[in-house]
DNA sequence: TTCTATACTTAGAACTTCTATGTATTTTTG
DNA sequence: CAAAAATACATAGAAGTTCTAAGTATAGAA
């Protein structure tokens, strides 16, 4: 199997990431290699696509960032949900869990037809 | 529930306007309809939506189309999905449920967390 | 005869993400 | 110790998308 199409990396990303911040607080890098780990490789981010999806989210209010330095000593934004962004997250699974009904209902209807 | 949002939407449409021609051949006002329909309300493609779509699909040649006159005289355009067209179909089901497993691991392990 | 529904087209606006490039630091490897 | 690789973030501009809006045309209903 190969990557996903643009399109439906699309449509997940913003979900995605508001679930893994759901979860946990995390920064860009680790977002990264995170999805690509739950994906088995089937979704990797470009640095130059996350971050601006980050910078987005944050505009609207939806996550908050904070800078940390680690142990190590680097420089890491951490991110977190906010309210706001837990509703979202909230709406995005009832429009994921819409869709996919519309769309078995096609896939069954026209199987049986096969 | 509202209507979905522009990013599933926009992912949705092929595979969409794919199965429905994997089923009959349709002509765009009656594709709008019947996706109107099918989800019952919840997605109502512009036909300034609709069109684009289909000529670009027929231009990489997924889809053809052909005119027919109906009954009642009217113009219609008829498209039809092309073999190239039922393989893009295949990969766009493969696809929808590989990403659909991603999200639902994600979701399920959030669930259980709460 | 006027309005509504049917039917298709396309230009341009608006919005996206992706590519490419840049900066900087830490860790690993030779 | 020096070089290379991995970690970490930022952003301008390219490229691609769909959506809005406006236009054309005909059939049927009121």
């Amino acid at each position: 199997m190969e990557k996903l199409s643009k399109e439906l990396i699309g449509a997940s990303t913003i979900p995605i990431i508001l679930s893994i911040l759901s979860k946990n607080e995390s920064y860009g890098y680790e977002i990264i290699q995170n999805v690509k780990k739950i994906s088995n490789g089937k979704i990797e981010y470009g640095d130059g696509t996350l971050y601006p999806v980050l910078h987005k989210l944050e505009k609207k209010e939806l996550i908050a960032s904070y800078w940390k330095i680690s142990d190590s000593g680097r420089k890491r934004k951490y991110y977190k949900i906010s309210d706001k962004g837990k509703k979202e997250l909230f709406t995005e699974k009832e429009n994921w869990t819409v869709i996919n009904q519309i769309i078995s209902k096609l896939w069954k209807i026209e199987t049986s037809l096969i």
